[in-house]
Formats: C-alpha cells, structure tokens, sequence
DNA sequence: TCTTGACTCTCCTCCCACGGGAGGTTGTAT
DNA sequence: ATACAACCTCCCGTGGGAGGAGAGTCAAGA
C-alpha cells in the first residue's frame, strides 16, 4: 500500500486528478483511513489507471470511461462506443476543417481589400409569417413609394396594425435596368381581407437566409448588397429566392434617404451550391 | 430603442446571451432604465452584433472577440490573430486526427483479436535518476540473482536506502537465446562512493517512454512484452534504448515467481519512427 | 521526546459561455 | 382592475480539474 504521492509520481497523474477520480468513482483508493482521511493506492490499481488514461486520450469523457470500465461489457458494447466516438471525431474534423477555411477567408479578403469590410454576413433561420403585400413593377426601386401608399392605406382602413418592420421583396433574379418587379410587404399577426391589390397569405419559413446589416444613410445600401453578393460567392452559396430588405429603422421624412440613422437589414435565401 | 425580447427575436440571439454580452462588455445596450432596470437596444448595434457572431463562427473567445472589436485595432494586429487562430485549428486538426487514428487502430484490434488485451500503453517522460547498478552477462533473465546480491550487499553495507522501487536495464537489443546482458539498479538519493562492480551515476532523463503495467504472477511477464512490442510496431514508434522492467511489487520469496500479487512495469524508450 | 519539514486532508474559488429556474417587478391590453 | 407577457436579479449547474488556504499527520533526526 502506497500513498497518494507515491502513487502520483509513478503513474505521472497529479495528486488531485487521483483525488477527483476517486470523488468520481473512477479509481477508488483499496483503503481509506478512517481517522486521518489518507489514500491508500496498491500497486495493482495502476493497469486501471492506464486504461482510464488511454481512453481519454482517445477523447472519452470520464463519464463514458466509467461505463467503459465496467466489469461485464461485451465486446459488441465496447465496438460500439468507440464506432460512436470514431464518428463524432470525424464530425469535429470536418467542423474545424470548415472554420479554418472561414478563416482563411477572412485572411485572404483583409490580404486583398487591405481594410475591414463593415460588413459581416451571418446566416439566420426565418419561421413562417403571415404579411399583407402589394406587388407591381417600377422602373427602379426609389419609386416604390405608390406601392407602400396603397398598403399603408389599406391596412389604416382595416384598422390592422403591422408586428414587426416592414420590408420589400426583390423578384428579379438579376439586377436590371428597369422593370423592377418587388413586392412590399407588412408582417400581421392574423389572416385578413385581402383586395384586389393587396394579398394576404403566409410567406413560408426558410432554412437558411445569408444576413448583413447596414447602418447609415440609404443611399449607400449598394456597399451592403455587394459585400452579400461577394460573400455568397466566396463561401459556395448560390441564391434560391428572392431577396428581402427590411427595413428596421426607416430613414426619417425630412432626412429622405440621407438619413445617417436608418437600418437596413439584407437577406438573400441561399443553399450549398 | 427596442427591448431586449425584440432585439433578441431579430438577431435570433437568446435573450440570455445578450444579457451575458452586457455582463461581459461585449454590447452594452444603448440605455439601461436606472429604476426598471431594463435594457433598451438600437437597431443600429445589429452590426456589432454580427460581427460578434462571425468572430465566434471563427472560434474566438469571448475575450478575444473583445479585443478584436477594440475601435484603434489595426488591420496588421487583426491578420496577427487571424494568423494565431488558423494556426491553433490547424494545430487541433490535427491532434483530432491522431485520436481518430488511435480509436481507429482500437477498432481493429478488437475486431481480430475478437477480446480486449489487459495491456493499456501509455506515453510518459522519465525525470533523470541517480542509481546505484551491477551490471552483468547471464545466461537466461531468471538467472539475475546473483546480480541482486551483489547489489543489495554493497548498498547494506554503506548503509544507504533506496528511494523507489528497482529495476532492471534490459541491454540486449533484441532477445538472445543465452547470454543476456543486463544491468540491476536501485535509486538512490545522492551520489555514494562505487566500487569495483559496483556503479553509481545519473541515467538520464527520457522524454518518451511506452510505458505498461503487468499485474500477477511474474512467469507471464512475457504476455506484456507482446503487447507492449505489439503496440510500438502499430503506432510507428521505434525503440531506441534499452528496456526498463521495474518491479514495483516484487514477488514474495515464497510465492517465488507464481506469486499472483506481483506488480511489474515495462518501459521502454521510444521514438517516432 | 521534541522539532522540523514533507505530506496529506477538506473546502473554497476559478475557468467558459451560457441554460434553467425561482421569485419578484413592469408594461400593455382588455 | 385584472390578466398575462415580458423583464429583472440572483443562484446553481455544466467538465475536468488547477490553485490555494488552513489544518492535521507522518517519519526522521537531535
């Protein structure tokens, strides 16, 4: 019977690793001293205390050893342990092998642009949200203003109150000269009467949105969709819908669309290309 | 100004988050009410926001994402902890693979050997050690007696105590019919006096040594040393010194060498091959 | 027998990035 | 006035120990 330092220095495990596993049940002293409290290890635990010390370097988790090093596991139990733990290894692999090209991406676009772009994309999920819109096509988006007057008015007749930010629909697939076809929407709490202009209906969830935001003044929102755009590009994403701008913080009447305060927000649903 | 509940539903942040990100610093709402305590948000923080999301994608800190968003951080100082960041993945990939080749090997040798070998290896260093040692040719390991004796007489005499267990040094390189040479050791504390069979010295410390534990009667002893030089061969080390057979609970005299209560340890120096 | 110094004990706090819940206050709609 | 949702602070838990305080224990030397 050895004590807990001797036992320490020959197994190379600290003194309060051996106590913790003995708190936790994993490596139990043969004695305690009932007065004193002393550990006291025998020889023969150490086979034991290298088996806990290879599983975890094989990435279990003391929990897991503890059932790994009960008495009356088959061999088919031990098999699948480790069949789990080989695949959540490869799982992480792959995990960091993405963040680390993230990152690389981020080093290649600061090596590039030799400046931080104010604009960082994240991606989102979006649930399902019922909204009263109106569509039409414009010949560029500054002119939608009629389309917001008719929905606005709509909405004040029926005495129906918006729950969130408004926001615009973008329907062409590319940027084009004129003909903008965009659809403004106001998200509502509950079905209503639609008319002949305006349309109710749920827009559905979506699984996986591409996100920036832009803050200041509206004219500049062109910055925020070309640093999107690049992004979707240089991260594999390829576009699946139409586009939504919301409008978080409108610019202000009088400011017009100077307005240093408006908050803008640009999602593009995307997928894996 | 938005509350913290509205704030929390646009960025798809929880709200415990957000108040932990204000605990530590990282945003800070615009205005906290003094009487009510509640926290109110511009839409315009989105971006900080966002940009605390992406760094956390990257696998940052907390703390490290902190400094990043520092206001005077230049973009050399951003790409150093770029830099650090791929550096520190790249470095985990990797140790991740190694544990994925080990659980791996894990797998392979519970499927042909269809049961679990008693032998755990483990890794370890060796702090250098003064000994006392007779070193010595004998026929076949069991025949080391003699070598003991010499030993053991010698350090009675001079009255010095050994401070660990002893152990034999293995010289051979490979397992000869007969003649093996050997060499018996005890630790001591300080430098004594040698004498004519008798060495003294300081054997050095040893960086990586495969390291494991035979527990029972000493006649099996052999059954480690195949696992042991199983594993080295597996996992692509090679040996480069001589082998350590430390007998941390010698057999009893009676028991002789059957004496199931023996606790022997084999090390033996290695290196990646 | 006393002292000294090395060991050992329990108990506490800390790490990180929150999640869960208790118990109480505030805001808003009916 | 009354619900009820939203919000607040405070406390505890996570894993695998590390670090330290304060007190008790062991063995050898004087």
């Amino acid at each position: 019977m050895i004590r807990i330092g001797d036992f320490s220095k020959l197994s190379r495990v600290s003194i309060k690793t051996l106590r913790y596993y003995d708190e936790v049940n994993l490596l139990k002293p043969v004695e305690v001293d009932r007065f004193t409290g002393y550990r006291y290890y025998e020889f023969d635990q150490l086979p034991r205390l290298h088996r806990i010390l290879a599983f975890k370097d094989l990435g279990f988790s003391l929990e897991e050893i503890g059932r790994l090093l009960e008495e009356d596991l088959s061999v088919e139990q031990m098999r699948g342990m480790l069949k789990l733990r080989q695949a959540e290894i490869r799982q992480q692999v792959q995990q960091e092998a993405e963040r680390l090209e993230r990152v690389e991406l981020w080093l290649r676009r600061i090596e590039q642009e030799d400046f931080m772009s104010k604009y960082d994309v994240v991606i989102k999920k979006a649930a399902a949200i019922q909204v009263a819109s109106v569509r039409g096509v414009v010949p560029t988006p500054p002119e939608q203003g009629g389309l917001w007057n008719e929905l606005e008015d709509y909405l004040a007749r029926q005495r129906v109150h918006p729950v969130g930010p408004c926001f615009t629909l973008y329907h062409n697939e590319d940027e084009p000269e004129h003909d903008w076809d965009l659809e403004v929407c106001e998200p509502i709490a509950d079905a209503m009467a639609a008319s002949r202009k305006v349309k109710v209906y749920s827009l559905p969830a979506v699984e996986t949105l591409a996100c920036t935001v832009h803050a200041g003044p509206f004219v500049t929102v062109g910055e925020a969709y070309d640093a999107i755009g690049k992004w979707i590009d240089e991260n594999g994403y390829q576009v699946t819908g139409p586009c939504r701008e919301i409008y978080l913080q409108p610019p202000t009447p009088e400011g017009n669309q100077n307005d240093p305060g408006t908050v803008t927000e640009i999602q593009f649903p995307v997928d894996r290309a």
